[in-house]
DNA sequence: GCCCATCTATTCAAATTTGACTAGATGATT
DNA sequence: AATCATCTAGTCAAATTTGAATAGATGGGC
């Protein structure tokens, strides 16, 4: 799964109420662009999913200053808020870039301590995925891509940085920086 | 567009002919699934598609010895080889991790000067990608994810451990490591 | 000589993503 | 007050990807 779901929730989790352009504004905005891409067309699709799933639901937002066209506002429920606690635990789990990246925008949505327990996984997870790709046997004429050393060594130091920075944003978190939900 | 067309294209240059299970098996046995995950499903349309295109062709392998079910075997025509050469040089370019390493893994097949080229390209728009992320402002309590410095700082590091591995691999490049196609 | 696990090879519906397009509103300029 | 650029908001068909299922062949054990 992309990271789509989990930034589409979490744009309306914290506006409260939102509409498809005001989703791809924040992500627009917030230069998640940079990481994913957010065409229009996947967040309106989200947001249709979502509401089928009753995770966000239609709503009259009582704003009379509505400027342009018609629009369709969503509010975000119970359920889509336990979901979206779902999506952001696993990805701060996740292996993927692109996950992590969207997982660390919105972290300060749970208990320091939880963010710090599921980065311990992720780095558990990295650490392994190092020492697999350690073992992997290089050929400087490579018989096949899967033995040449640009390919392998690329991965290593690949996995070696997702280490590394998720072994200082750790540092950062158990010092004491930053304001989680629990904190305020 | 994501790197599976290079992929297959490449895995069928490679041996010459070959069916999807075959291309499967060189994708799976070259972990090219440690850095794209690629479904049998994506495999198959790839096929088809570079078929309905004219870049491979179905063919009759005289290979009688064939085991387990029947499979549609494939050749590579002349605009497949040409189509295979354009995607390669657009991967090489990319800034995109996945397509580099797909680039990577079948960069012999261009000569080496190319190469050379194509990823000193590729270090200009690391570069000034690198270059921008590092004016944009963060806060230590950001107003929105997009000023988060640990999300910033993660992707600071990214585009810098791309563009150190760039000037790696030209370095190598550079002094006549490997064995590139104008060589042999 | 039969059974079952595994390997070989592919298919297909459903879900998602892409890319390009539509269309209303506002405001500045002529 | 008509025109045009731009911003706001969303739609849609086509392309691609996913995930799960199907189905034939081979080999090893009993």
């Amino acid at each position: 799964m992309s990271a789509v779901r989990l930034l589409v929730l979490g744009s309306i989790a914290r506006r409260g109420i939102t509409h498809g352009y005001g989703v791809h504004q924040d992500l627009t905005s917030w230069r998640a662009d940079t990481w994913t891409s957010v065409k229009p067309g996947s967040i309106y699709h989200a947001l249709e999913k979502l509401a089928a799933q009753g995770m966000i639901e239609p709503t009259d937002s009582g704003d009379s200053t509505k400027l342009g066209p018609a629009r369709t506002e969503y509010a975000i429920t119970g359920e889509g808020k336990q979901e979206f606690i779902r999506l952001l635990e696993a990805a701060l789990k996740n292996n993927d870039f692109q996950m992590v990246a969207a997982g660390i925008a919105f972290m300060e949505l749970l208990p320091r301590a939880r963010v710090i327990e599921l980065l311990e996984e992720r780095l558990d997870s990295l650490h392994s995925t190092v020492t697999f790709l350690r073992t992997l046997p290089t050929q400087p004429i490579p018989a096949d891509p899967s033995k040449h050393p640009e390919l392998v060594g690329l991965w290593v130091g690949y996995f070696e940085y997702a280490v590394s920075s998720t072994e200082s944003l750790l540092l950062a978190l158990r010092s004491g920086s930053y304001l989680f939900i629990d904190e305020k």
